[in-house]
DNA sequence: GATGTTGTTGAGTGATTTACTCAGGTATGT
DNA sequence: ACATACCTGAGTAAATCACTCAACAACATC
């Protein structure tokens, strides 16, 4: 399944913060109640979103997160590879600390490289800013289908 | 990670017997032994396979696997289809029984579809005789190494 | 037709991962 | 000081993974 709560969540979030751009820091609660997330699970998402240098935090009253960088140089590959760790399908590709596994479905791999490389090229090629977009987009069908 | 061990060594499996096709039945300990895989895991493997229509077996004292159609006929993609269920990145593309989870992370699926189809679309052109092809190759490769 | 060899099935289990929660601590504004 | 936020690490219930075990069913051969 590739994919966790994890990188659902952390993307969700970085999109939530770039569509508040400007406003000042949103906090945690904010971002939880908007996007649905528990609150003390994302306290750790933000945590390595920062470690990460996507984000900045500022502590006290009316402290929060911000984006560091704007949202059109933030790739989803990044952001996803920051939250998930490592997307590879296979775990024999990219080799590890102790380099084994050489030997297994890694004899299959040779197909998987390539999809994986595909896959990491295009997830590359897709910046939050066009996430933010796409999102809004979509709330307008959304509004369009619900006055009909 | 995507691809289990299941994965691995089904389709391991199915290379094996596509080698020694025109040999009569395979049995289940020779796959093992030659592959290194768990025999009594291994059991559960190939009776996926065969409810998946992939091999054909045959019980008592000479007993044991064989292809069910020739290897040139079966393509990756149902290979792995068959024995890890779905290779889906993220649960919300192809919608379950109980549609739903139409939330979330779903919100960027029109990123992860174009991926998923790509993949499919690539391990569906795979065919287990190319496999078998590919490992005779790394073989021959191995054996020059060796000689060095 | 008894025996041994093979495949078939389902239940069970320890280790790991996932998706969290909780209980503190630390920094910051008023 | 004190309230308000972020920060950190430990802990935990539920699910999944990678198997094992035990009993059974079919077949070949003597």
């Amino acid at each position: 399944m590739l994919l966790s709560t994890k990188g659902d969540y952390g993307v969700r979030a970085m999109i939530d913060l770039a569509k508040h751009v400007g406003e000042g820091p949103v906090q945690r609660s904010e971002i939880a109640r908007r996007r649905q997330i528990p609150e003390s699970y994302l306290d750790h998402l933000l945590a390595q979103l920062r470690r990460a240098g996507f984000i900045r935090s500022t502590r006290g009253p009316h402290g929060g997160h911000e984006l560091a960088k704007p949202a059109d140089d933030v790739a989803l590959l990044g952001l996803l590879e920051a939250l998930e760790g490592s997307l590879t399908p296979l775990g024999c590709l990219e080799p590890a600390a102790g380099d084994e596994a050489a030997e297994s479905i890694c004899g299959q791999n040779w197909v998987w490289q390539e999809i994986y490389d595909a896959m990491r090229a295009r997830l590359d090629a897709v910046s939050l800013a066009e996430l933010v977009e796409h999102e809004r987009e979509h709330e307008r069908q959304a509004v369009i289908t619900y006055n009909i």
